[in-house]
DNA sequence: ACTAATTTTTAGGGTTGTCTAAAAATTAAT
DNA sequence: ATTAATTTTTAGACAACCCTAAAAATTAGT
């Protein structure tokens, strides 16, 4: 028997993961294959995989679950992905837009210790550079429970800390309007008509449409 | 037509590499597959992709020889090797015998910026911790020819540079001797029998089978 | 309830990289 | 120069992933 993972099911294993976070049924293999840029059948073999290790709970036509043990091995590689990421900003020079596609890979190195010392040599972070929460080493995860920066009504202040989209474009949008984490955001008006949003930070007023106020997190602060 | 190298080729090439630096003739079959842990079979199954893609010249029965193309793609990846192993060395904690592991897999990280930033945060490294020298981003590399600890006549004093047999079984040997890297040794007598030294080095005095002193890289002292 | 649309699975194949066993070529030994 | 030993290649198969096209099951629409 096969008793080594491979590349192929770590990204299928995380795959599941995020999407069960979204929602509470089981995951569909089409939004695996869309995660996935594969195919649905291509999905439906490897779940059949999955299944045999024992890593989700497959009903035919009915999706899957992850299964504790497959749980553990998602939120691994979630932890050395963000870790990674961290590293590469902190570190190495590289902004939030190109961190994903490297740690994509970094994170299917297998080694404990690396993930251990990499951990401690960044001071043990709690967020990754899109805002996202790290897993500690026994795979617990801060469940970030913040709020949109749209579900934010006029007059309101808030706290940008993280954003839900991290595609390079969104990224980059953010960079090229100023909006990072940590930013002090106030929301002056907004349209009825499209529910674009009026907004003040740093001095200067934006109008930003509901796409991307609905692809930032935020954390309203106490009056 | 496949555009992108994979994991396996990569460590063909610098399996390949590696070996026709020792020897000026083709890279035979066998030698590829003991150093690789694979069968004759299989390498000569990855021989011929490797030939239709240009990165070797291949004569049925004759062995191969990496192409200019070839030789560039493997002292890439030796780069990489390297520069991750000084990394997990000098920031990580690791010690000598663990990093090669790590590397090995660390080394098929796809980014060019990745590399060159490591390099930059290493101080550019010249070599790893095994005192084998680092090729630079245009694929220079100091060729090291120092003699081994074998060939030190009796009284002459030498630096330990680096280590032939990197195998954790040797490096641990080393560790539990008091031999590193920079280590400053001198032969005191040499064995006719067996070729067995005794050495002198930080005061201690020890005697060592030719099999040790024949993987030690030296660097003669000056009268 | 019954069709229609959508989702998921199966059937059949392709590629990459591996293996064992047998055949062919090369090299070594007499 | 033959024969024997060794090396290398071929033949045939298998596992991991992926694909397209067709069939089956589920879900949605009336
Ligand atoms: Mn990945
Ligand atoms: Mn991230
Ligand atoms: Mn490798
Ligand atoms: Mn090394």
């Amino acid at each position: 028997m096969n008793t080594q993972i491979s590349q192929t099911e770590e990204n299928y294993l995380k795959a599941i993961f995020r999407l069960s976070l979204s929602q509470n049924k089981a995951v569909s293999t089409n939004s695996i294959a869309e995660k996935l840029n594969t195919k649905a059948s291509s999905v439906t073999d490897m779940i059949k995989k999955l299944s045999d290790k024992k890593w989700v709970d497959y009903v035919k036509y009915q999706g899957v679950f992850l299964t504790l043990a497959g749980k553990k091995i998602a939120i691994r590689i979630l932890r050395k992905h963000r870790l990674w990421e961290v590293f590469l900003v902190k570190h190495l020079d590289f902004t939030w837009d190109e961190v994903h596609e490297v740690a994509e890979q970094l994170e299917h190195v297998k080694s404990e210790k690396l993930t251990q010392q990499l951990d401690a040599y960044l001071e043990y972070p709690t967020h990754d550079p899109h805002g996202d929460p790290i897993p500690d080493e026994d795979g617990n995860i801060a469940h970030h429970k913040e709020i949109m920066l749209s579900a934010i009504s006029c007059n309101e202040k808030c706290t940008i800390m993280g954003v839900k989209d991290s595609s390079v474009a969104f990224l980059k949008y953010l960079d090229s309007s100023g909006i990072q984490l940590g930013t002090l955001v106030e929301v002056v008006k907004k349209e009825a008509f499209d529910q674009s949003m009026h907004i003040l930070f740093e001095g200067k007023k934006r109008n930003i449409s509901q796409q991307i106020s609905k692809n930032l997190f935020v954390k309203k602060h106490r009056l």
